[in-house]
DNA sequence: TGTACATCAGTGAACGCGCGTTCACTGATGTAC
DNA sequence: TGTACATCAGTGAACGCGCGTTCACTGATGTAC
């Protein structure tokens, strides 16, 4: 199954490919919302009705680019932490590392980034299997928390302490048993912080407030890993 | 020019605003994406070529409903603070109420916050004179901080500072002389933090995640207002 | 190895839809004398 | 107060566009005997 005998079953997974990256060049340069089929059947010199041979209908053919995007971010996270980690890195290292490549990778993909992040497609409904992919970004963050917790390092934040209950116990598996239920929240917190400065910065909310994207960014991503309680140095 | 004399510019006012509105319950109803003047008028019982009497085009109608949203969550949160003080309530309760407030304008009027923190709408440039309208929400956050700082009860926060560049002159002038540009960091932080949660929860990024989107938001928010300095209870 | 049939990819035309915007028009409202 | 002209709101038809999706078809590729 892993490879395709016939010339048409090699036909038919090669032009599947080539669909989906034209589908997001089209993607790239307009947007979800402008992304048509019609559009990309013509990028590929083929009639629209072709288009249907592979995918059956635009949602098929988004939910394809959906998939993609959220894998692609979930790699370039992962790929951030190991090389980070090859490079004996602390904790607070490879967790910026990875917000690093987060953003790297949102300011390359933007219209991937507002397909993921942004406003939901009108009229249209992520399957429930895109949640794998989702996640992968996010566990990259609680492992980088893990690894720390299981050498003891983790700081314990102060304050106020989460309810037990706030997270879904498939998440909660998820963690090391010596993260609090705190720090499980501030993770949760670090995530959407992380998202929502991306999404600020590319949508124009920080145009006249924040006059170095770079440095902010930068900084936000070290605030977030002593909040979480990482250990690293005071500056 | 506050009180229009004759009856075609009563009539000219009131249409206006009529139209506005069966706009915005067009975008309640169906998003922006899908907003039309078409469908706007239909609704409205008139011709669609009529509305072009009162927006040169669909994208200045939309511009008005984008000003509109801005404003009224400035004025939800700027309301919600006025209530607050007027039970003479502490910097974070302060905070937290409007926090709540945002929230509950968000969960009202999903679209709207959509437009205004979401995904731009492509081939849409939002003009500048909208940064006034929606500053308000941030500049209510701000001032709670200015009023503690005035005090003296700003704690400090501890860790790495913030470099002073980092935030636009004309922002910084908002914040009183006491206010660190560390902690001028964390409210912007905080603020994109209150969007980004509220985002994640609208958008499906907290389904099988958050088990409860009250109790979490309301912890987030009590958090973010001890790591900006509000004075508070320890729990 | 060769033939007969089934499967599949791609074509081209068509259906039906809704959109933004323009334009010449009618008729009502407002203004100047 | 009354008349003549200018302004403006709303009409209805039209232009030109692109979209998703369906359908009957041709011709090539694959399969079974």
């Amino acid at each position: 199954m892993n490879a395709p005998k016939t010339a048409r079953q090699r036909a038919r997974a090669e032009l599947t490919k080539e669909i989906t990256d034209a589908a997001r060049l089209r993607l790239a340069a307009e947007g979800a919302a402008a992304l048509s089929l019609r559009a990309v059947a013509r990028d590929l010199g083929m009639v629209s009705s072709a288009v249907y041979r592979y995918f059956a209908s635009r949602d098929e053919l988004l939910t394809a680019l959906l998939l993609d995007a959220y894998n692609a971010v979930g790699e370039q996270a992962e790929h951030a932490d190991a090389t980070a980690r090859n490079d004996s890195a602390s904790p607070v290292q490879r967790w910026t590392a990875v917000w690093h490549g987060v953003r790297a990778w949102a300011l390359a993909h933007q219209h991937e980034f507002a397909l993921l992040y942004g406003t939901p497609v009108p009229g249209y409904a992520a399957p429930a299997d895109t949640t794998v992919a989702a996640a992968r970004m996010p566990l990259t963050l609680m492992s980088i928390v893990n690894d720390t917790a299981k050498s003891g390092e983790l700081a314990q934040s102060g304050g106020p302490s989460a309810a037990a209950g706030l997270v879904a116990d498939t998440v909660r598996d998820t963690a090391h048993p010596d993260v609090t239920a705190e720090t499980l929240n501030r993770v949760l917190m670090a995530w959407s912080q992380l998202i929502g400065t991306i999404g600020f910065e590319l949508f124009g909310h920080f145009n006249g407030v924040v006059t170095d994207n770079d440095a902010y960014f930068t900084h936000v991503a070290h605030r977030c890993a002593l909040d979480v309680g990482l250990p690293g140095s005071a500056d």
